[in-house]
DNA sequence: AAACAGATCTACT
DNA sequence: GTAGATCTGTTTT
């Protein structure tokens, strides 16, 4: 992952910089405009918090790899594994920009508005046509041309910070960061049975709801 | 072999 | 903005 020396900095670090980051895969494009932070076997409302399982195994290995899983039977959510292995921290993929292949996207989805291709990690996963087959795949395209991820370098600017979506443990963490005003961004969403409000890993300034 | 739980989505008022 | 459906992979007996 030569172009990607931060992944393993820590994964609080790492995921804004993933914004503004190009996704690529089999025929489409996406620029990522929201990510979330998942901090591993420290992070109660991470998948890795107790202990490796086959499922999140690709959380417990190397950097710069996705990790793909399913949830509510029927959907697929995408992140960027970063730190050392055995931290099993990730970004989760919230939201992005269709920017190439739109009309395959839109062919993924069915009939939405444009802005709403990609908005929401599961509908990102569809408009990209990713699946649980696609988990653990390395994003530097070394095995392939079909996926890839690619620096947009830095900058980004009007970029927020509030709490993660629909998380019922550790909600009140602020590691979702998004660009402030983006229509592709998903809206934000309070868990159902979201647990009462707990210290956080960061506690600290919020923008949010 | 069975129960569980879910980092959601869409539709609807 | 809010309410409700939903059903499979994963985990646990």
């Amino acid at each position: 992952m030569p172009d990607w020396p931060d992944l393993l900095a820590p994964v609080e670090q790492v995921a804004p910089r993933l914004l503004g980051a190009l996704l690529r895969h089999d025929g489409v494009a996406v620029r990522i405009t929201e990510v979330e932070a998942y901090a591993g076997t420290d992070d109660p409302a991470s998948h890795a918090f107790r202990g490796p399982t086959r499922r999140n195994a690709t959380m417990h290995g190397d950097a710069g790899h996705l990790y793909c899983y399913f949830t509510y039977g029927m959907h697929v959510c995408a992140n960027v594994v970063t730190g050392e292995p055995g931290v099993a921290s990730a970004v989760l993929l919230r939201a992005g920009e269709v920017v190439e292949g739109v009309d395959l996207a839109r062919t993924r989805r069915g009939a939405v508005p444009d802005d709403r291709l990609a908005r929401g990690p599961a509908n990102l996963c569809r408009a990209l046509g990713l699946g649980l087959a696609d988990d653990g795949s390395p994003l530097d395209g070394s095995t392939g041309t079909r996926l890839a991820l690619t620096d947009p370098g830095p900058g980004g600017t009007g970029v927020r910070r509030g709490p993660r979506v629909g998380v019922r443990t550790g909600w009140a963490t602020p590691w979702r960061w998004w660009y402030d005003g983006d229509p592709t961004v998903s809206a934000y969403r309070r868990h159902p049975r979201a647990d009462a409000a707990v210290p956080g890993l960061e506690p600290g300034p919020q923008q949010g709801p």
